[in-house]
DNA sequence: TCGGCGCCTGCAACTATGTTGCATAAGGGG
DNA sequence: CCCCTTATGCAACATAGTTGCAGGCGCCGA
């Protein structure tokens, strides 16, 4: 759980009941230091409880829809879960690693991404940026 | 089909026989503007021959591991492919509209990207770099 | 207090996407 | 001519996510 997030109040301010689903998914994912997918989340919070599958997919989906959490799509074929960027929790890239599948999230402000050219030729709107590293994790390249 | 590029020469340069299925599934990819599904790609190729579904999964993950394709992540269930960067096709990042769902490719070189910070921190190692903007497109701004 | 309404959850069935196992066909080398 | 490899097809399966519908619970007004 992340420390300086208050989950009740959290979605209390989205006008969301706190129920106690949408409480455990919320300590779930924002005490995890990665990314995680549904099946993680719902594997879980099941081990104090039961919440059921479904359940887990609305409430993700809820969440994500509030901008409470931040869906990620990282290669292989689940979609990730995170903290959306928030006071306490700035956006950040994120790192796959190609051989062990892994996926880490990277320090802020480690970045920096200048849209300039872009802005300039493209005739929609851009609201989030998102960077996705891709390589070999320490573990695997130490095993290679 | 991107005019600059033999996709014959392509896959025996990298070892593959050049096989009708290959080529069509090639021509279809290199064709297009933006990256494509597996979905859309057997569609588009049944409507001249036919070509089972296996077989385009097969062959897409073939190309992907011979850097011939490469396989984008880009939120949606499903995987897009696209041509992988090298000489004729430089990397570009990637939008993806959150209203409609298209994804376009925006021109190469419009997007710079520092790792400087990430890799003075970051033990693993660092081969791909993927950038993905979404937000509404042209033509859903103008609907909205 | 009652009845109705909305929201959350569970369950079953379903869809979409991707994967595996096994059979067949084509071509090359002994 | 036989065997091996490679590409393809087909059926079955696996995984991830979605939909429809019903039950429970709290809230609000009558």
């Amino acid at each position: 759980m992340c420390s300086r997030c208050n989950y009740r109040e959290i979605l209390e301010r989205a006008g969301l009941e706190a129920t106690p689903g949408r409480l455990r998914v919320l300590e779930v994912v924002g005490g995890h230091p990665a990314p995680l997918s549904a099946a993680d989340i719902h594997r879980t919070v099941n081990r104090t409880g039961r919440l059921d599958r479904v359940t887990v997919y609305r409430i993700l989906d809820r969440l994500v829809r509030e901008k409470i959490l931040q869906e990620l799509s990282l290669g292989g074929r689940r979609r990730l879960y995170g903290m959306a960027p928030s006071e306490h929790h700035p956006p950040h890239p994120h790192f796959r690693c190609a051989r062990c599948g892994a996926v880490q999230c990277l320090p802020p402000g480690g970045v920096r991404v200048d849209l300039g050219g872009v802005r300039r030729v493209f005739a929609g709107e851009i609201r989030e940026v998102e960077v996705r590293l891709e390589g070999l994790c320490a573990n695997c390249l130490s095993r290679a």
